[in-house]
DNA sequence: GATGAATGAGGGTTCATTCAT
DNA sequence: GATGAATGAACCCTCATTCAT
């Protein structure tokens, strides 16, 4: 269980978060976020303690979260068929990917600057390898994947071209049907989903049945 | 045909890169540049008119440079076989990337700030699918290829995993065997082409003959 | 009669003297003292007024008691021989210096601020002055003392030593044999008292019977 | 030979003495310096680094000149019969202490701040304690004076008694004859002068030939 | 009577840039 | 053409104080 925050310091830190994806933590203002959040300029040292220090109880507020949730749903598809199991996952991972896209958008980035961080976010994704594997091997065992490529280039799969697919949004909507930008991000969002079915069945030589 | 630099001014360039992708744009200062180009605070200023204008003299240079390089690339594969012609372009982008790899490590974050840079990036990725789009009917035509997806799916999984590979060291250097930076990234340069040879030739349903 | 002060207040008032001793006015937040006195930092406007106004009660209590002080003091030994009563009040002075010396140590500093403490301070000095001037006018009048100075100078001299003495430790500390913070302070008020004691009776002609 | 200074530096060294020995290092913003020196805000951190190190190089520019001068002026008298030395070092220290008055006014309080400056103060002091023995010796070997205080009391009197008639100017000004505060300044260093050669005259035991 | 959240002012410092030389 | 001194704006942060509770 994470950090508790009060209601403000949320309203806080997801202006901050949105500024920061924005134009990044260096471009970002404490004036600039007190003013888009209607508060005055010394909140940010008097809730956090810094600027610097906002900053890692963003990141850590995102990650934590993101890790429990993704515990509770590999907890929740655990006794599905393999195939199912991997499209779920891909769904999901995807799906929060772009949830909190403006997020993962501009984590990377900080990472140099975060060891902390850093860390957490190598053990989540240590764990989505580790239930990748479990995946593979199921299927594998049962004979519907036939091929066995690592679980950690199939993650960096995932991981990168829905990444880059968020991040390169001007070349991206060349190849999307859509009217305003929430429709974008919807039909984007299914057309990664859609590619990345398609990239890691014929990854593992799925045979359907 | 780029815009003529002088010696020193490139000399200020690839100092500039090199701080700015350690420690981003903001994060650089002009003295922290000045200082390692053992040249004086105004330069900057009076090279390339401000901070601001050298970094997109920065990123036009290198965008500019990689668009003549692939295209001079693509006319000397233009007639080999298609599964040729696909492996040459798979090796040729990871390669690229890696080479330039700090450089492509922080462009995207700069993409929001420059408009023009995001134009030019966007011109040399369509090139990118064009050929591939290119190639890939050839495959189909000749029979090489049993399934066609899309060629900016393809370009989006080798560009989105190799870039997430540059920029999650952390992550892949668990998975890779090395034993200093010089040989990590050689070997993880190695890794991602392999995984990317399987995966976008199982894409194509390719048939060996 | 001085102000009546709460039992909480006089508490802030001697946390606010020592950390003001240590660090100076400015220094000194009222953050500090509400700390480390254990109070809300609302306190310290709420009781006083302001931190300048809670200044300007320290020093009034302070200065009002030790004027208080010397006043009973000085009813006491009016009885006495001259050369008993300058011994004596060589000894207060000193001794009431070196007591209350974090207090003196940093009062002349804040002078400068503060128009009333000045005058209660010189109206004290004056009572002082007096007080010399009467005993060495008997002293002269009976011939025990064959020289006679200012008292004002007398004055200087035993405050101005005084005061040196306690602020400049480091100078001080080699030339008095002690082992810790606690002897030290006890040895060099002896010493100072001895420095005084043979240079007033040295000025004053001082001749024994 | 201490630090060169440009005129400029010098100048904003002049306006920072004035205004700290007035409001103290803390109550002195460099905004104030700046204003006063008529020079931009960001001058004093660009010329000495840091407010601190400004504070620092004040400090040191001053000990060390008195150091040397002091040096010098020792050699100059170092010829005179003991009586005669010992006068001119009375006047000496207390002209000096008068000269830089708002200077020494305010070092003690800063001591706690600057180890350095605490250091470089002891040996200056100590030098003064070393000559004065020297005279002391003589004088003694030549029989003109009959007693034998500590060296180091006779310094802790000389100081100590000027420093606290500069700083309690709101008590001796009740003692001194004078129309202005030019005209106060020269009649107190007088008074101070003559205290102090009454007073170590009287305790050397002075025995005119 | 007493508190903790919140404020606006001002703190020192660093920034990219300009200007006289 | 090139420099280093100097600038004003903006930076983050801490301050004493206030206000609703």
């Amino acid at each position: 269980m994470g950090k508790k925050f009060t209601e403000k310091q949320i309203h806080i830190l997801n202006i901050a978060e949105e500024l920061i994806a924005e134009k990044g933590f260096e471009g970002t203002s404490v004036r600039d976020i007190s003013a888009k959040a209607n508060i005055n300029v010394a909140m940010i040292s008097y809730y956090f303690g810094s600027k610097e220090k906002m900053m890692y109880h963003l990141y850590h507020y995102r990650v934590q979260r993101t890790r429990e949730h993704f515990a509770e749903f590999s907890e929740i598809i655990k006794d599905g068929k393999p195939e199912m199991q991997m499209r779920e996952i891909i769904k999901y991972i995807v799906g929060q990917l772009f949830k909190y896209g403006q997020f993962h958008g501009f984590v990377s980035q900080e990472l140099r600057r975060n060891e902390n961080l850093k860390q957490e976010l190598l053990v989540f994704y240590q764990f989505c390898v580790k239930k990748i594997d479990e995946v593979l091997k199921k299927g594998i065992a049962s004979g519907v994947f036939t091929f066995a490529p690592k679980p950690e280039d199939i993650l960096s799969i995932i991981l990168g071209t829905t990444l880059f697919s968020i991040r390169n949004k001007n070349f991206m909507e060349n190849y999307v049907r859509h009217s305003d930008d929430q429709s974008y991000i919807k039909e984007a969002e299914k057309k990664v989903k859609a590619n990345m079915m398609l990239t890691v069945f014929a990854l593992l030589g799925f045979v359907q049945d």
